[in-house]
RNA sequence: GCCGGGGUGGCGGAACGGUAGACGCGGAGGACUUAAAAUCCUCUUGGCGAGAGUCAGUGUGGGUUCGAAUCCCACCCCCGGCACCA
């Protein structure tokens, strides 16, 4: 028997693979037929090519695998594509570090992941390879960009935006963490420009509602998309500043402390704050605290721990519940792009506002009457007073909260002087970057009258001009190519001049898993029929680095394309699962920290089945986990043990059918376990531990002639259900036990009679613990189980002669005898 | 502060209200070998005990239940999201 050489086995594998076409999947002929019916859709998120695969890309891709392989097998038509998000700013940044085009990057750092990727052996369709930078791909998303556009969904307009300094780009809200930008970590800043948006608020309650359609996606992404899109209920309260005929509205979820408000407050870019202090003495005062605030930083500026500043106006502002006259106030701890950039300030019932007023002034009015037992101090802040009574509150004194709440919107409503409102934390997400490597917005500026143009479908793609600097200098590269920037107006064929920005490259991944589905089409993005078949993906598969940007953005632009007629399903991923992140030595694997471990060594060394068993059996797939540099020693010896016992077993021939037996039994038992927790669990660490065991079994009963046809079925059974973990190893071994092409074998069905037993072990408890166990027949009635366990002498030792009050029998399993 | 997830041997983890610690790593001892590697076998939660055993034990404290790692309540700690969002 050879050495089990994985290299040696693997490539052979991949070259048959390849040479077969075996991984291909075919749409279906349209019209679809009922015997379609059984498809699935199994799709990661796709990668960005970095040129190196890292342990998240295996783990990933080796998850997606292992289902893909499970479900072929047992007989759906799977589609399982691979692509590349190709645009972006690291292959930038490499052109400009190093000179070179980012497309001869791009394409260099393709062609080696690819490289990796097939090392790995995943069961990939290569025939639908796309890259969002190819232009047969970017046609389309400029494409849809235009449909956006002619939906009143892309717009452009000019608004403070995050600026990162280093990247010298704007960035989408999505992409600032803590006033950092997600990619560099740089201090954002504000910058006022004009920008491309699409209307994803527009979307925000379906983005909430719509959750409901989804069929199986984690608790904690639903919950950071809710909190990201952060919507609250509440009301619009219209404040008046008589002496200069202008209307303030404030939005409040709190509308039942209108009567406690005793000043008001405008954000500092509030754009009515020049007109409420021209002219006046505060003037000057207002203008410098406007300048002041506008030079904090980002960072600086939203840290709640922060002393509250501010500065009066001068002016009165008239809540309308009681025609009080309210001091107004300009500070920023108010945020201009929250609600309506003011607020009506209830020091008693708003921590914000008192912490204000205890610093200048104010006075602190309670309208809402604290709980039973809280202290009633008074001027103090009064927390947790939702349901109770109001108090000073004119006719609403005495209400509840929550009448009051409507009952003064309701009165607002009727005097004209308000509405009941939602305010959301979502802002429209910012699409457009001024950077290089990503596909031009396909719009002109037309220098005569027609102003912003689109450009014609038939002209797209707008190709990238050529340029020499990749530099950032603030503005597009792209404005450098001034041939290309100077063209006609589609409309009237006068002159005019492109938008030298690129999109997002959230874009171009908001739409790619449709692509998939008809990766040729020159008509269209893809054919409307063939992606309903596809569609909704059953199982997604990505990093919980994407819960907020990717998956919220795809989600949107999925329901615009249904809203369009191009699909007719609202959510794209019917079922989400994110693996965890790969740590080790207590950190992150990442090239900065010194920690990876390169796939690449890991398959030249073990090999990638072993590569590939050991990431699924380390931990449960969702959890975060310790990498282990022993471990991997583990799945390896498995696979040894497996290729030597497969070998033993094939060079002994064919015992015939095996009789039954424990060991036949057990491995009916495992191949029930493994396709359960694969496919009803969706539990990848069990199955591998479950097919050791069984090997462990295979392995004790193989020196016994009177098994050898057992120790065949099992072993055949474990190479069969590894396949989908150790493919190249599973393969060859199916080949010389003397089978053809394992991946088109069904997947092992579980015999149900022998998944039946006709001994058990019961375990009798006494008072709830556990005092022996014995093999007794199934099928014993609850007196016999009850006369049984009473046999037993330890039992007996510890019902000590006293009276079983209770019996607890639980059939096929144990017996709990309760003495008292 | 609000929301979500989690806390089990030396380590990764298993246990889908019913035998806590499967499977694996590491460790100890042994077999084979001149030796090593590889392989195989045995042991490996803690206390007491020579042993058969026995008691304790899943972050802490309560509760529900015949029975709780699992369900409920309170608290502690860790991870993640949101947070001057009115």
């Amino acid at each position: 028997m050879e050495r089990y050489e994985p290299e040696q086995v693997e490539r052979k594998w991949q070259a048959v693979w390849e040479r077969e076409d075996a991984f291909l999947v075919l749409n279906p002929t349209l019209p679809i037929k009922p015997e379609d019916a059984d498809k699935s859709y199994v799709l990661e998120m796709l990668p960005y090519p970095s040129g190196e695969l890292h342990m998240g890309h295996v783990l990933n891709y080796t998850l997606g695998d292992v289902v893909t392989h499970v479900r072929r097998r047992r007989g759906f038509r799977v589609l399982r594509p691979m692509g590349y998000d190709a645009f972006g700013l690291p292959a930038e940044n490499a052109a400009i570090r190093e000179g070179g085009h980012p497309r001869l990057i791009t394409e260099r750092n393709i062609a080696a992941i690819r490289e990796q990727m097939k090392r790995m052996g995943w069961a990939v369709d290569w025939s639908r390879e796309v890259s969002t930078a190819d232009p047969r791909y970017y046609r389309w998303t400029q494409w849809l960009f235009l449909r956006f556009l002619e939906r009143g969904l892309a717009y452009r307009k000019e608004a403070l935006v995050k600026w990162c300094p280093n990247d010298q780009t704007v960035l989408a809200n999505e992409q600032v963490i803590d006033g950092r930008c997600e990619r560099c970590g740089a201090e954002v800043e504000a910058k006022s420009l004009e920008q491309w948006f699409f209307r994803i608020t527009a979307y925000a309650d379906a983005l909430l509602d719509e959750m409901d359609l989804l069929e199986s996606w984690p608790e904690r992404v639903l919950t950071m998309q809710r909190n990201w899109i952060g919507r609250s209920e509440g009301a619009e309260a219209i404040f008046r500043i008589e002496e200069l005929d202008i209307d303030l509205p404030v939005f409040t979820t709190r509308p039942d402390t209108l009567f406690g408000a005793t000043f008001f407050v405008l954000a500092p870019e509030h754009p009515l704050v020049p007109q409420l202090v021209e002219g006046t003495e505060h003037e000057a005062a207002v203008f410098d605290y406007v300048r002041h605030t506008a030079a904090r930083s980002a960072v600086e500026r939203v840290d709640p721990d922060q002393e509250k500043t501010g500065v009066l106006t001068g002016r009165y502002a008239t809540n309308p519940v009681n025609g009080e006259q309210i001091p107004v106030w300009v500070a920023d701890y108010v945020l201009m792009d929250y609600g309506t950039g003011a607020i009506m300030a209830v020091p008693a019932h708003d921590e914000r506002d008192y912490a204000f007023a205890k610093k200048f002034g104010p006075p602190i009015r309670t309208v809402v009457a604290p709980a039973e037992g809280d202290p009633a101090e008074e001027g103090a802040f009064v927390e947790h007073t939702e349901g109770e009574q109001l108090v000073d509150s004119g006719p609403f004194t005495g209400m509840r909260s929550p009448e009051a709440k409507k009952a003064i919107v309701e009165w607002l409503e009727a005097n004209h002087l308000g509405r009941p409102a939602v305010g959301y934390r979502l802002r429209d997400w910012l699409l457009s970057r001024q950077r290089y490597w990503g596909a031009p917005i396909p719009v002109v500026y037309c220098e005569d009258e027609c102003g912003i143009v689109p450009v014609p479908d038939e002209d797209l793609p707008v190709l990238l001009p050529e340029v020499d600097d990749y530099v950032p200098k603030g503005r597009s590269p792209l404005a450098a190519a001034e041939d290309w920037v100077r063209t006609t107006c589609p409309s009237c064929g006068g002159p005019a001049r492109r938008e030298t920005d690129t999109m997002d490259t959230f874009v171009d991944s908001s739409w790619y898993f449709l692509r998939y589905t008809d990766p040729e089409n020159d008509e269209a993005p893809f054919g409307t029929e063939i992606a309903n078949y596809w569609l909704p993906v059953n199982q997604y598969i990505g990093g919980i680095e994407h819960a907020i940007l990717h998956l919220l953005y795809a989600r949107f632009f999925t329901k615009v394309m249904q809203e369009m007629g191009l699909v007719d399903f609202r959510e794209p991923f019917a079922r989400l699962f994110n693996q965890g992140m790969i740590y080790r030595h207590g950190a992150k694997m990442a090239k900065s920290k010194g920690n990876v471990v390169p796939p690449d060594e890991m398959i030249s060394h073990y090999g990638a089945d072993a590569t590939r068993l050991y990431i699924l059996f380390m931990a449960p797939a969702d959890e975060d986990k310790e990498w282990q540099d022993t471990g991997i020693e583990g799945t390896s010896r498995f696979l040894a043990r497996l290729w030597r016992l497969a070998h033993e077993v094939a060079e002994r021939g064919d015992p015939g059918s095996p009789d039954d037996s424990p060991l036949v039994r057990t491995t009916h038992a495992t191949i029930q376990k493994v396709t359960d927790d694969i496919e009803r669990r969706f539990q990848f660490n069990t199955p591998v531990a479950a097919l050791m065991d069984l090997l462990n079994r295979a392995q004790h009963a193989k020196d016994d002639p009177g098994q050898a046809a057992a120790v065949r079925f099992a072993t055949e059974t474990i190479v069969s259900l590894v396949q989908p973990y150790a493919p190249h190893m599973a393969e060859e071994l199916w080949e010389r036990l003397g089978h053809e092409r394992l991946w088109e074998e069904s997947w092992p069905e579980p015999d149900p009679a022998q998944l039946e037993r006709d001994t058990f072990t019961l375990v009798v408890q006494v008072n709830g613990k556990v005092r022996d166990k014995v093999e007794v027949p199934t099928g014993l009635s609850e007196d016999e189980l009850v006369a049984r366990a009473t046999e037993l002498p330890k039992v007996r030792a510890h019902l000590d002669g006293k009276e079983i009050r209770k019996r607890i029998v639980v059939p096929g399993k144990l017996v709990n005898l309760v003495v008292g």
